[in-house]
DNA sequence: CCTGAATTAAACACTT
DNA sequence: GAAGTGTTTAATTCAG
């Protein structure tokens, strides 16, 4: 299996060079090719390419490799979300007649979204002693065994990684395995996040994952909960649309008799503490279950949450067994502690992070909801910021972590601002919305600017702009071709490869771009930008669709979350959604450079620019700025590029501008 | 469906 | 002549 999607991978990559556009890459390839017909060397050009990429991957590189089985790792996590997402409806469906062992309190609690769930209710449901009690006891238990089971693993893990590591230097003739190899690592990497994120779950307390899968990756999830829905799920009348009455009935009886939020909640009590028969092979219990067989409890009751309706629910394993005592010693045996355990039991420790990610990703929009309702939440983020730092800061071992960058732990291939439009968007850097409306370069850069130095992945930005902020970014506003190109590939992993692709692309644009102005030096040629053209270029997507000025203007300020705007979270993860500034209603500043850039303020925040001034800019004047921005460009257009770059901030940049490029160049361009 | 923007590829001219 | 730089054209894709 490993062998045949390796290769098919494989064959795939060449065009989409970094595994993310494959498709279009493709299909552009062919295209040209056979569109290129008419243009005989076109067409020959195309085909040569297509050769060339052929090549570089029969030979591909210990990146290359990395890289792609990093994709392919997501894959498999991906598959596995779906399975679990549809898993889902039946959470607690396992057994909590046996005595439940030490993983069902999670269980059963996790059903209930304690994070939902106010102190208040919480005490409403149990009495304060109880509830102490209850709590101090599972998580003791919960941290004693994974911590117990981390240790052991930690210690196997290392072990393998280095042997694995010195059986992967060796070179061609055993490259599967090395693939192999190669691969694992990335799991036992993603197992060790998984790991750790459940004792964080435990440390703060009745987290489980549950509710996460509930409220599924919008992304991903095919039937995703909608945040209006959480309620109902709250309520415990199980995951809209999914057969899951069988397993809340059970556990409503077994634990409570009743299925209501408080009851359920109160399950745990009984929950008597260890007996366990071995040490849980992992910390989930919960997440498990069969997507299908969930609804039909028939036999044996277990006490194991990998157990149930008779069969290991070990992911991809179903092996029947007759009783317990039998799936014990399945589990003992097949499930050991190797290689390919560890390795399923990282894609489910990555399933669970995305989950997580996007518990944390709902409830922060929950957060700005309320906040903007002027409604105050209860609970202040229960864990939702915690999910994103536990899973890199609480990392103890710090054995196999990916030393590229700091968001690359969390999000292993997309910034963490910039949703997936880099993963499983179509193209590679085509038709970035972001680059349109919502991100801001300079501090979407700003703030990712690790990720793109480290990570192999396309920056979410036209080349324009990319050309537009290297400049920018050096003190006299101008760089030479080869500077350009340097900051291009320093700050980008993407662009170290691939080299005659983009550095002609930066040419054609170059050139292409009146806002770019060739400047004779007396070093030679150099390049600046015409922030005024730069504008004039942008500004009429906005004009034309007012409509669309508008959701924006609502989306930036937490207006209603129109269906269109839930789309394009759901799609495209918008930087401008997921930033952490714009996550929080009250900062405005994280709003201004946002908005400042692509709605073009010619004054970008740079680090030197002498004549205009950066610090200005506030919020009044950017909303201002941003409906009316338009119509300076525009008149600007048809009148000469005088000093009206508009009311709306005027004085700021446009002068300044122009002196710079009178200064510059002497009048001659600016046609 | 049309249009504009962006990307990619390629040819060509010019300079070093 | 090769390499780098700059310009231009064309094909394609995508979003509005």
């Amino acid at each position: 299996m490993m062998v045949e999607s390796a290769s098919e991978t494989i064959r795939s990559a060449p065009s989409g060079q970094n595994g993310v556009g494959s498709l279009s890459g493709q299909a552009d390839g062919s295209g040209s090719g056979s569109g290129a017909g008419a243009a005989g060397t076109a067409g020959g050009g195309a085909g040569r390419d297509a050769a060339a990429g052929a090549d570089s991957n029969g030979e591909m590189s210990p990146a290359d490799l990395l890289h792609f089985q990093q994709q392919q790792a997501l894959q498999v996590a991906r598959q596995f979300l779906l399975q679990q997402a549809s898993g889902l409806s039946s959470p607690g469906n396992n057994d909590s007649k046996q005595a439940a062992s030490a993983v069902q309190v999670p269980v059963s609690v996790a059903m209930m979204s304690p994070q939902m769930l106010t102190p208040q209710q919480m005490q409403q449901i149990l009495s304060p002693p109880q509830l102490q009690a209850l709590l101090q006891q599972q998580q003791a238990l919960m941290l004693q065994q994974l911590q117990e089971y981390y240790k052991k693993q930690q210690e196997q893990l290392h072990l393998q990684l280095l042997t694995q590591q010195q059986a992967g230097k060796q070179p061609p003739k055993e490259a599967l395995g090395n693939k192999q190899l190669a691969f694992q690592q990335q799991l036992l990497q993603m197992q060790q996040l998984q790991q750790q994120h459940l004792l964080n779950l435990q440390r703060q307390g009745l987290v489980s994952l549950q509710p996460n899968q509930a409220s599924g990756p919008l992304q991903t999830l095919p039937q995703a909960v909608c945040p209006t829905d959480l309620p109902q799920l709250w309520k415990g009348e199980g995951a809209p649309g999914q057969p899951a009455e069988d397993s809340v009935k059970q556990e409503g009886l077994d634990l409570t008799g009743t299925a209501t939020t408080a009851t359920s909640f109160a399950a745990p009590p009984k929950v008597s503490p260890p007996l366990s028969h071995h040490t849980l092979p992992n910390g989930q219990p919960t997440v498990l279950t069969p997507r299908r067989d969930s609804s039909s409890h028939e036999e044996t009751p277990s006490s194991h949450p990998l157990y149930g309706h008779g069969e290991c629910k070990w992911p991809g394993c179903e092996t029947l067994c007759e009783d317990l005592g039998q799936f014990i010693k399945h589990l003992n045996t097949e499930h050991a502690l190797d290689d390919r355990s560890t390795a399923q039991c990282r894609v489910q420790m990555q399933v669970v992070q995305q989950l997580e990610i996007q518990l944390a990703k709902e409830s922060e929009r929950l957060q700005a909801m309320m906040a903007h309702l002027h409604m105050r939440p209860s609970e202040p983020k229960p864990f939702s910021q915690p999910v994103t730092v536990s899973a890199a800061d609480s990392f103890p071992d710090g054995l196999v972590h990916p030393p590229t960058s700091a968001a690359a732990p969390v999000t292993p291939l997309r910034p963490p601002g910039l949703g997936s439009a880099s993963l499983h968007s179509g193209g590679p850097a085509r038709r970035r919305s972001s680059d349109k409306f919502c991100s801001p370069i300079s501090s979407e850069l700003a703030q990712n600017h690790e990720f793109y130095k480290n990570a192999d992945v396309r920056p979410p930005f036209t080349y324009a702009s990319l050309i537009r902020q290297a400049i920018l970014e050096t003190p006299d506003r101008q760089l030479t071709l080869n500077e350009i190109y340097n900051w291009f590939t320093r700050m980008f992993a993407y662009f170290r490869r691939n080299t005659a692709t983009w550095k002609n692309a930066v040419r054609h644009n170059l050139s292409l771009h009146k806002c770019f102005v060739r400047v004779e030096n007396v070093k030679g040629a150099v390049w600046t930008v015409d922030e005024r053209e730069y504008q004039k270029r942008r500004p009429p997507k906005m004009t034309g669709s007012p409509t669309l000025v508008k959701n924006m203007i609502s989306s930036l300020s937490y207006g209603a979350l129109n269906a269109s705007y839930q789309a394009a979270l759901a799609e495209s993860s918008f930087p401008i959604l997921n930033s952490p500034g714009m996550l929080n209603p009250g900062s405005t500043s994280s709003l201004l450079p946002l908005s400042h850039d692509d709605v073009g303020a010619p004054g970008e925040p740079l680090p030197s620019n002498g004549s205009s001034s950066p610090p200005r800019l506030s919020p009044p004047q950017y909303s201002h700025q941003v409906q009316v921005k338009e119509e300076p460009a525009e008149a600007e257009e048809d009148r000469r590029p005088g000093p009206a770059l508009g009311p709306p901030n005027p004085s700021t940049a446009g002068p300044a501008e122009d002196r710079d490029l009178e200064e510059e160049l002497p009048g001659e361009e600016l046609s």
